[in-house]
DNA sequence: CATTATGACGCT
DNA sequence: AGCGTCAT
């Protein structure tokens, strides 16, 4: 491969926008491109344009010595949020707004976008890496493979001499000391080359004029396999700049060569608007007195060891004997003296969307709580709007948090940013999920003790996860009358999660240990298209974390909780009929429930009929779902229309008998992220569905990440369909349910025993004693069934429960006092995490 | 007074 | 999960 011989057989563009942020401003403000200009970012420059730099303005100055130097210059400020008054508006940012907002560059990203997308337009078959935010790498082989075959075609029916003579009078082809080559270009001469070229590989007239191209080591020379390509390249290059000059006015730089280390330092040899071509047989002499500091990766502390060796330039790398070079550097010696030689092979990739997004802000050192959650909520808020944003544009969602932090001691310390992460809270595309991050992170803040005095916070999202939820999400009037393909199933799963939180809450001292923390609301279906066999999922979810909250959750909280879900009449209808909330105290393992396949009709909700029969069929789910997950008789409520539901819920696809049980057990995967809030460490114990006939599947989910390997095992053996086995701090949880039907509400404990809860927990290993849990179990319990009774007893039309729990009930009611003595007593027994 | 805001990645 | 390096 590229054992010796350099690699030639690319060519490769690096393309760099000329003080980008200066054009981006210039452009948006009417500055005329001669009149020196700048970007300042509070009192620093951040981008300096040519006309400055010329009057000595460089980047890091300081704005007031700027403005000495050069009185003329323009210095526009950049975009700037989290003021109270008119912010992001106006140039005119003072210092004093530094305290109260912060700098934000989506200007820049959105330019940065539409610079690709105009690479995208113009060479469409080339591989584009955006490699910074004003910087592009494209590969554009496979384009200069199909010129140079159109170009061969041509050059056998006419004469390959003309052709040739023809292109070596051309522009991009000129030697650096000519020094307006292009002008030579004979426009008639051209024609029949460029019509050529327009016709097959849609390469410009080769008379693009002002392309400002420069080529190191001498003319290329077109009889040259290798030279001839980087020529066709530099014709591209000509033509991407001149397009992004036409349709966004910018101007910038480009080098040509094989490879992306050599195309970067050429594009840095000629600037500004002017591109430079490194032949390959010019790189040995180019890179002998090349200066280490413009070679990507020697810039920072390799460079600097390197020149504490005494190398100033790549020559000087290339001097050392190999061993030596070996001794100081090990592994890395054999690169390093590869890409002194102006060697890579690393390929251009398509690095189309950010893998992690970030805002920040430093700020003078402070300890006020008050001040620093004020950042982390504008921060918050930013990032928020910008994950809304790429959500809408890649479908995808972060499934981690970070704050980092810069504080303790060390305020101007390098780069002594620390940091903490947690999984990213789930959130709705339009629902307040800035306030929701807002506490997240301020969770998380909590974990740094070493913070204060705070200089800087950032917030940031990371691991991006593919996956709907972003279009049409959120209401479950949309949820419900979507569709326009014949549905096949619907699960409808709902789920009160607390988890560790309650052990957490435990720990920090609160008194009441069954508190519910987060609240979910899911529901899917699955449509099948009549023409592809593709299944479109449909999804709502709404999940909302509150302050913990212990019992029964009227109807009017789960509103306040989501308003746009539940504000709705037609929906407060819809949730009187057949919402079920299962409300989860400290117990064991998630439930979900799901029915299917279910045939929900996808009728318009705003039709009585349309609505009535979508109840029945929910209604009617659920009631079969719980006859299955109440070991003992329930009093589930009747569902609505109960005979006009079962008709629906009976009809069923005998195509999709076979496949419709894997679908549904992906799907329940999905249901338990969301409801475990969290995207990892979730695995499914399904059940398999008993029978084609029953309509029901039952599954449990559980957390995989804090069991015992040997437990787990052991208990999926045993335990088929049975709980999952958890530890002291993993998703414990027994569920218990509320169901408003019509105002009217019922409790019922699904078959996640105590019993079957305890022995999980007597697994070896455990950190928590038997004793301990059950105990803990209880006291809890009794605490709820307080709480619930006497919410419920207004209710006085709730039907009686008639479950095993109910029966327990009445056994263990205590006092609220002696349950908090026994509390307190229990949290002393409880490791810390 | 004054190097900010943002990214990607590699190593543990 | 957290930190360091390199970049613009």
């Amino acid at each position: 491969m590229a054992s010796t011989a350099r690699n030639r057989t690319r060519v490769i563009l690096h393309v760099d926008l000329d003080a980008f942020y200066c054009q981006v401003e210039m452009k948006r403000v009417g500055i005329p491109a001669h009149i020196p200009c700048a970007v300042q970012q509070w009192e620093g420059l951040i981008a300096v344009n040519y006309p400055a730099r010329a009057a000595g303005i460089t980047r890091h100055m300081r704005r007031a010595e700027a403005k000495a130097k050069c009185p003329e210059l323009q210095c526009v400020h950049v975009e700037t949020i989290g003021g109270d008054a008119g912010a992001g508006n106006d140039s005119a940012v003072t210092w004093e707004d530094r305290k109260t907002q912060k700098a934000c560059l989506e200007r820049y990203r959105v330019a940065s976008a539409e610079i690709i997308a105009v690479f995208h337009e113009v060479a469409p078959d080339a591989i584009v890496e955006k490699a910074s935010i004003d910087e592009a790498y494209l590969d554009v082989t496979s384009i200069v493979d199909v010129h140079l075959q159109a170009r061969r075609a041509a050059t056998c029916s006419s004469t390959c001499t003309l052709i040739l003579a023809l292109v070596a009078s051309c522009a991009f082809l000129a030697v650096e000391s000519s020094a307006s080559g292009y002008s030579h270009c004979n426009a008639t001469a051209c024609d029949g080359e460029s019509s050529l070229l327009a016709s097959s590989a849609q390469l410009p007239p080769l008379e693009s004029p002002g392309c400002g191209n420069h080529v190191i080591g001498g003319a290329l020379d077109l009889g040259s396999e290798f030279e001839r390509r980087l020529a066709v390249g530099g014709q591209l290059a000509c033509q991407l700049r001149a397009a992004v000059k036409d349709k966004l006015g910018y101007t910038c730089s480009a080098g040509v060569a094989c490879n992306k280390l050599m195309a970067k330092i050429a594009s840095a040899m000629h600037e500004p608007n002017q591109q430079t071509v490194i032949p390959p047989r010019a790189v040995p002499d180019l890179m002998k007195d090349m200066p280490l500091k413009k070679i990507r990766n020697f810039g920072g502390k390799l460079g600097a060891e390197l020149q504490a060796l005494g190398c100033s330039t790549a020559g000087d790398v290339l001097a050392f004997a190999p061993a030596t070079l070996h001794q100081h550097f090990g592994e890395r010696a054999p690169w390093i003296l590869y890409t002194v030689q102006g060697n890579s092979d690393e390929p251009v990739q398509v690095k189309e969307r950010p893998k992690s997004m970030l805002a920040a802000k430093s700020f003078e050192p402070t300890s006020d709580m008050a001040a620093l959650e004020r950042w982390v909520t504008i921060l918050a808020e930013e990032l928020a709007e910008r994950m809304a944003a790429d959500n809408k544009l890649f479908n995808r969602r972060p499934k981690s948090l970070h704050l980092h932090y810069r504080g303790g001691g060390g305020g101007g310390w390098g780069s002594g940013d620390r940091s903490k992460s947690s999984p990213m809270p789930r959130f709705l595309k339009a629902g307040p999920t800035a306030p929701v991050i807002c506490e997240a992170v301020m969770r998380l803040f909590q974990k740094c003790p070493d913070a204060m005095p705070c200089t800087r916070l950032a917030v940031a999202a990371s691991d991006f996860e593919d996956g709907p939820l972003s279009e049409d999400q959120g209401s479950i009037t949309k949820f419900l009358s979507a569709g326009s393909g014949k549905p096949t199933w619907c699960s409808l799963s709902f789920s009160f999660h607390c988890k560790a939180c309650t052990f957490r809450r435990m720990r920090a001292g609160f008194a009441i240990p069954d508190a519910v923390c987060h609240t979910a609301i899911i529901a899917t279906s699955c449509v099948q298209d009549g023409n592809s066999a593709d299944q479109a999922n449909y999804k709502l979810t709404s999940v909302k974390s509150h302050k913990p909250a212990v019992g029964a959750h009227s109807t009017q909280e789960i509103r306040r909780y989501d308003g746009r879900a539940f504000g709705k009449p037609a929906i407060g209808k819809l949730r009187a009929s057949y919402l079920t909330i299962v409300s989860t105290s400290t117990g064991k393992g998630e439930v979900s429930m799901s029915s299917q396949p279910a045939a929900v009709p996808f009728t318009s909700t705003k039709s009585a009929s349309g609505l009535r029969s979508k109840q029945a069929a929910v209604a009617s789910m659920f009631k079969a779902a719980k006859a299955s997950t109440t070991s003992s008789a329930t009093t589930a409520a009747a569902p609505v229309n109960a005979a006009s539901s079962s008709t629906a819920l009976q009809r069923q696809d005998s195509r999709d008998d076979s496949a419709m049980p894997d679908t549904a057990n992906a799907v329940s995967n999905r249901e338990a992220e969301l409801l475990l809030g969290t995207h990892h460490a979730v695995a499914t114990d399904m059940t398999p569905t008993p029978s084609p006939a029953a309509d029901v599947n039952f599954s449990r989910l559980k957390r995989e990440t804090n069991c015992q390997p040997s437990t787990d095992a052991a208990q999926h053996v045993q335990d088929d369909a049975g709980p999952p086995d958890c530890e002291e701090d993993s998703n414990v949880a027994e569920q218990v349910s509320i169901n408003v039907k019509d105002g009217q509400t019922f409790t019922h404990v699904p078959n996640c025993s105590d019993e079957q809860c305890n022995d999980a927990h007597a697994a070896p290993g455990n950190s928590l004693s038997n004793v301990d849990v059950a105990e803990q179990k209880q006291i809890m319990h009794d605490l709820w069934l307080e709480k619930n009774a006497l919410s419920s007893r207004s209710a006085a039309k709730r039907p009686a429960p008639a479950n095993k729990t109910s029966n327990k009930r009445s056994k263990l009611a205590i006092t609220g006092k002696s349950k908090q003595t026994q509390l307190s007593a229990m949290l002393k027994k409880v490791p810390p995490p």
